[in-house]
DNA sequence: GTGAAAGCGCTAACAG
DNA sequence: CTGTTAGCGCTTTCAC
């Protein structure tokens, strides 16, 4: 920096200002020091910025599980957002395991970061409010209760209402669902589908499962060993699902013809060729841009009242589901 | 670090000493140090550590693109492997923009990380090799020549051979590649597929792509425009694949009896249900730990000769390529 | 706009 | 093991 201000002609403490963009500096001043830095290849070390000032430009996020598209397309939401609030974004991923979060949540939180965004986490709510506690937090796809702690998350009970009305509407009864298990919402969802179900007079009958293809699959093989097959089969998110129709299908049952199935999510997995999910859509880029706003919101005013966004899910129909086809109800 | 000083009844220096795994330490007070930082919920502070150590003991690792289960494998391979050379990991994505790539870079620098991986990067190889003079580069899924940056990738070549071969061999002549356009190892891959084709006395016929599912899509409109199909679509990966597959059946051509087509990476998409893609292996998370391995050599030794590993890639049969159907030669 | 000075929270090197 | 000292590279404040 000593060199970066001697190339340019400037004092040390101009640099800093310079590069801070601060508006007391002259155009003229600024243009040589930038080039100075050029030509010099000058970086500024982030640590002792940081260390100085005592701020850190930038918020962590933590996906869940970067095999699930959904992460990929909320991070989309998050990272066109970040420039408009000028975050610089540290992406990080806990791997499905709520030890593997806890750690990223501790990596980021000794590089005191301003801020972390928690898509679908794992991990106990303790352990996010006691995040919540040290710096502001938003949790997407999870309601968790904390007076710091934003939350961003779709109608789930909505969502699935939605979901099992379209599916009565098209005759089926015996509708089963998946459980998302550990997995965020999951447990919104089963609710949702239980109320749905006795709403409409029929019977809830959930599998164990989780948010992963492998999970649909087992899941999937479950129901294969009953001695009857539902008509219908209401899978936690779209990655189960996918997991659950190949299962079927390679099981000889065919869907939508023998069985519909349904998913959650619409990440571009349901929309794929062949696959064509009928599942729930819950804007996920919106929700990813929601929650850079709700973070910067608060990090602007600590001691706002907690936020609850709640998004409006809908329901898209795929090739997956349909009428249930009243064979079953003539004896073979 | 004062007051856990204090309260664990030590010394301020061997507080650091304990926190950082010195061995000079006794077990008792090691213990009593880790009990004061948990009783009194003292973290670290990265950068003042930082700043002094003159170390920042996390690498960075730059994915291409979030959406393509490819990048999520390789990431699997390199957090499988970080903890074995203790390293942290500052995951970034530049969304398959070169800009973006290199904001990424950026910020790693400015952060001073102990070193980058780099997962199928699209920047000029003259933007990785000023970066590996500032730090130690290594560089998965391309092959970038300077005498700091290790390269591990697979033998495209070899790997489009074979899958030509087998291609061949089930009587196919027509065979169209969609060019991976921009992405790493696209290149390769079309010169490998040029020179496969000549092997066999066949004439190359390339569409221009990208390696995405809307590329894919777009590359097979335009084959459908064509006046004739070709007989087998050799796309640039399994996303471009999968895209091509959904153009191609919802306009009617069946895969694989009018046509097959073979994609290349063998990501967790491949193998899904009503996909069953045919596709090229290449071991994706050995190369994430293999990328580790190397970066921690040639950290250990900056001055060590560049390596190529060069893993060997596998066709991988799948339902979406098949023996030619004889129709086309018998006159309808 | 300048220059000097203080200090962010830690590590590292030293003599004791 | 302790206690001290000297920075790491920057921001911030202050008088000028």
């Amino acid at each position: 920096m000593e060199d970066v201000a001697r190339r340019a002609g400037v004092s040390r403490a101009l640099v800093s200002l310079a590069l801070n963009g601060s508006p007391k500096v002259s155009d003229l001043r600024r243009q040589r020091v930038f080039d100075a830095c050029a030509e010099l290849g000058y970086r500024p070390n982030a640590a002792a910025r940081q260390l100085a000032s005592r701020r850190n430009g930038s918020v962590g996020v933590l996906l869940n599980d970067l095999h699930n598209p959904f992460f990929a397309e909320t991070y989309d939401g998050v990272a066109a957002a970040a420039p408009d609030h000028d975050m610089r974004l540290l992406l990080t991923t806990g791997g499905r395991r709520p030890s593997g979060e806890q750690e990223a949540i501790d990596h980021m939180l000794e590089h005191r970061v301003d801020g972390i965004i928690l898509v679908s986490p794992r991990l106990p709510a303790s352990a996010i409010v006691a995040a919540s506690a040290i710096v502001p937090v938003v949790v997407v796809g999870r309601v968790v209760k904390g007076d710091r702690i934003d939350c961003i998350t779709n109608d789930e009970r909505r969502g699935v209402r939605e979901l099992v009305d379209h599916l009565v509407a098209c005759g089926h009864e015996r509708i089963v669902h998946i459980h998302g298990g550990p997995g965020a919402g999951a447990r919104a969802r089963w609710r949702g589908y239980e109320h749905a179900m006795k709403a409409h007079g029929l019977t809830p009958d959930v599998v164990p499962g989780d948010f992963t293809e492998q999970a649909g699959a087992q899941a999937a093989a479950e129901l294969l060993r009953r001695r009857t097959l539902p008509t219908a089969v209401f899978a936690a998110n779209d990655m189960a699902a996918v997991g659950a129709l190949g299962a079927f299908e390679r099981a000889g049952v065919r869907v939508p013809d023998d069985l519909s199935i349904v998913g959650y999510d619409n990440t571009f997995l349901s929309r794929m060729p062949d696959i064509s999910l009928s599942t729930v859509d819950q804007s996920t880029e919106e929700m990813g841009r929601l929650s850079v706003a709700l973070l910067a919101k608060r990090i602007d005013n600590l001691d706002a009242p907690p936020t609850l966004e709640l998004v409006v899910p809908r329901y898209v129909p795929g090739r997956t589901s349909g009428a249930r086809t009243p064979r079953p109800r003539r004896p073979r």
